[in-house]
DNA sequence: GTGGTCTAGACCACT
DNA sequence: GTGGTCTAGACCACG
């Protein structure tokens, strides 16, 4: 896990935000146990404390739960994983439409670009 | 105009694209004039120089051109704006397909995400 | 290297063309580690800056590339080098009808000029 | 008749040089009887004195003569005019040679330029 | 007034 | 040490 961090956001903020991502793509099983907070932090170089800020987002979020002697785990709830990459999925496709829509495209047009970079991709 | 700069990337740089964003976008018009350099520099509150660099690139994309003595214009050759636009369309969808990949979905599934957000939107 | 200025043309362009100069003729060889932006500068008796922009141009030509906290090298591609000085040559033998049609003289006057001015070279 | 002045030479050699070309271009015929020198130096934008001086230049190469009450006439010895433009014909091709070389070029590649340039220019 | 060039000097990230 | 960016301020040609 390699970091590079943004100075204009939190770094917690980016922290949750990078973890979210791994465990709605799939990186981290349901019930999987994650490092502990001190390792995470370690890896990505910033203070426990901030890691464990980051943590704490993603658990209010639903996404992962502590077991107090144990450590933390990523939730057995799948819907709750499906939902948050919903979220971010919708997020991604609104910011999508809202930057070609600033390159004066229809969402028509987004629609037919995607298809485009789709077919490229596949060759 | 009014920017905010993101402090990870070369200012002049973040000005380039955000006046070729407005040129594509068809805020200004072939053949417009643009404001004077000196202008542009104090409305981004940057030193002139910047802004100077950053015009310098859109000139040598084509995107703008110089009579010496009395300002810069938007080129009138709309097709090179409509090629930027296309290229700046492009690399959006690239981006966007990326995102969502990063996030386990398919190519189809982006496309599904931006109908449903379209939708959305519309409402 | 000394540099001898025209105060007509832009330093910075003198530069660029003097190095584009050396590296098409050879004098630094595809790969080749070139002295650092403030040496040159020094060398040329300019400002960091103005030597700064001199290579700037050269990169966006292709010739030649940074490593960014290593220095700057001669490009690899050895096609580049040989298109740039095809470029500079045909830019010479143009320039040259040019100057012997203004004299009032044809294009074959202009090669049998050449023909003699070779002669006398290699006596 | 508009000049453009380098200011790294003095100025009545430029205008010597550029008189010299539009003579033997034939811009001017043997025996053509040339403009005062007050209204050439009025054309030229510069200072009478400076013009006698360039005329003077034209005077001693043979190529323009003066009949005291009269004004200065080009000469009527054609070959005059002939050696002249010969001599700067031999310059430029000097110049060529040498350029070409300073690319790395040999006199069989400046030949070869100057094959493909007189092409393109018939085209 | 316009764009363009140049210098001087500072600061940054990277290694 | 390397390249890169940015600012401040001056000067120039052109019209």
């Amino acid at each position: 896990m390699d970091f590079q961090f943004d100075n204009e956001r939190p770094i917690w903020l980016q922290l949750a935000d990078a973890l979210r991502k791994q465990i709605v793509a799939g990186q981290f099983l349901p019930g999987d146990r994650l490092s502990s907070v001190r390792d995470l932090a370690l890896q990505a170089k910033v203070n426990p404390n901030t890691m464990q800020k980051a943590l704490s987002e993603l658990e209010s979020a639903g996404l992962i739960f502590t077991e107090r002697t144990n450590g933390k785990f990523v939730t057995n709830d799948s819907r709750a994983i499906e939902a948050a990459r919903h979220a971010l999925a919708e997020a991604q496709a609104k910011r999508y439409l809202d930057e070609m829509q600033s390159l004066g495209l229809s969402p028509a047009d987004a629609a037919a670009y995607l298809t485009t970079a789709t077919t490229d991709r596949r060759e």
